[in-house]
DNA sequence: AAAAAAG
């Protein structure tokens, strides 16, 4: 392969006309509403938009980046990026090279990291908001860009990562730790503690880790009581940006540390990352960042074609066990992990007894377990000591299970208002199968005409068509996993 | 309805 023909990315934006009247986020709740106001006569962010239309190399035999071809770059200010195709060119220590090659078995940038490292760590370290496939690696972006701004010889906080739940908040933890391994610096969890550990925030001890990864509610109380200094943050990184800034979600919270944030530190850089950013956040969180990057990606591209998706029509509420018991977990044992979501705990509860009535050996976790008995499960399902693992939306976003092929939306995803399809969450589901460009299947269970009407809905919205399997024939379930590569 | 703080 020639130089020539391959494929840097230059991005270039064009100078600002007029100057943007630049808004600080601490600003921006306060006056949201006259921001709604005025949305009317919004500027139009001086941007330049391309294409990263990256050559493909043939399907390599090693595990690495799902398309992200499609991922729109939009650059505000005057500083030039150019995509990184080796870690080298990034300019890391040496020590941070090492795990990278060492402890992650990298071999190069994936997309969203070729196209979102070279925007993070460049001077003037602009916020940026990065959308990108489930499964491509958003994770070790982020990660990657927390351990290269932290100063190894500065013992104070000086990045922090907040996280929907404490799941997810150990799992960034542990990549970051293993990324991290031979650079010294040193990291912690901000999550609330199992029953037994407890202590309140005011007899914590101070935190001393460079980087602390956590849940808003601990991040709060640790700021709020002083256990964790904010002086001298560099990074803020926002996992799930959308959920953490949406109105039912983390809104109030992700706030309130942005804050305090921006009260005693003018140099804190933030990122927000997510597989989803619907519009209404979208517009949000553009206001909520300072002059800031943005990758994104068309919904009509973000379903990923390595997993398959299915949907069943179950006649009655009760069938919907005997499909998951006779049809799916039958073949499902063969080809790996299921996960089954379900809509609320009680829900749970009663499909956990169901199967294990049947001799089924099935975990389920939501959030009123015992802190210890959540660990305990999500442990034993990512050593392979578990195969089928019920879940609430708790895990629903970010959970990362290499073994898992098999998602079983027992009740689909919708919003609890409205009763409308939720898209993002939907999409975040089936993510959890297929990793990093894996196969993986997805069954979507129907049973009333509401159902039917969501999944239609789904398919509209991402523009896909979900093929129906058949629940009398004989053959149907098994042809289905077929057809999606896991038989 | 799920998640997330103590108490």
């Amino acid at each position: 392969m020639t130089d020539s023909e391959s494929s840097s990315i230059d991005i270039k934006p064009e100078p600002q006309p007029a100057p943007t009247p630049t808004k600080r986020w601490a600003d921006v709740a306060d006056d949201e509403e006259a921001e709604a106001a005025a949305a009317g006569s919004e500027e139009v962010p001086d941007v330049k938009s391309l294409s990263i239309d990256d050559q493909h190399e043939s399907k390599s035999e090693f595990l690495e980046d799902p398309d992200d071809a499609n991922i729109k770059a939009v650059t505000s200010g005057d500083t030039p990026y150019t995509s990184a195709k080796t870690f080298e060119e990034l300019n890391l220590s040496p020590d941070l090279i090492k795990g990278l090659y060492v402890e992650m078995r990298f071999k190069k940038p994936s997309k969203i990291q070729a196209v979102s490292l070279p925007m993070i760590l460049t001077p003037p370290y602009k916020d940026l908001i990065a959308q990108a496939h489930n499964g491509s690696g958003k994770t070790t972006c982020f990660v990657l860009g927390m351990l290269s701004r932290v100063d190894p010889s500065q013992k104070v906080p000086q990045a922090l990562c907040v996280c929907p739940t404490r799941e997810l908040a150990i799992q960034n933890l542990e990549v970051l730790q293993k990324m991290g391994k031979y650079t010294g610096i040193t990291s912690e969890c901000a999550v609330p503690k199992d029953s037994v550990s407890r202590i309140p925030a005011s007899k914590r001890p101070v935190v001393m880790s460079q980087v602390v990864i956590g849940t808003p509610g601990t991040i709060n109380s640790l700021i709020a009581t002083k256990k964790l200094s904010i002086n001298f943050l560099r990074i803020l990184v926002f996992d799930e940006a959308d959920h953490m800034l949406a109105e039912d979600g983390f809104k109030d919270d992700s706030l309130r540390i942005m804050k305090a944030i921006d009260r005693s530190n003018n140099r804190c850089q933030v990122l927000l990352f997510s597989a989803t950013f619907n519009e209404a956040v979208k517009s949000f969180v553009t206001k909520v960042v300072k002059d800031h990057n943005q990758l994104f990606v068309k919904k009509e591209e973000l379903s990923l074609d390595s997993i398959k998706q299915y949907k069943v029509n179950c006649p009655d509420e009760l069938s919907k066990i005997n499909v998951i018991k006779d049809k799916i977990l039958e073949l499902g044992q063969k080809v790996g992990q299921t996960i089954i979501f379900v809509r609320s705990r009680i829900s749970a509860r009663n499909l956990h007894n169901a199967l294990v009535e049947f001799g089924y050996e099935v975990t389920t976790i939501q959030g009123a377990l015992d802190q210890a008995d959540r660990d305990k499960i999500v442990k034993e399902f990512k050593d392979g000591l578990t195969q089928i693992l019920i879940s609430t939306d708790l895990l629903a976003r970010g959970f990362d299970q290499s073994q898992v092929n098999l998602v079983v939306n027992y009740d689909l995803p919708i919003k609890y208002e409205t009763r409308e399809p939720d898209f993002e969450v939907y999409l975040h589901r089936i993510g959890r199968a297929g990793r990093f460009g894996r196969k993986g299947a997805i069954f979507n269970l129907m049973c009333t005409n509401a159902d039917r009407r969501i999944i239609e809905q789904i398919e509209n919205h991402f523009r896909i068509s979900i093929e129906e399997v058949d629940l009398q024939s004989e053959k149907a379930f098994e042809t289905a996993l077929e057809k999606a590569g896991l038989l």
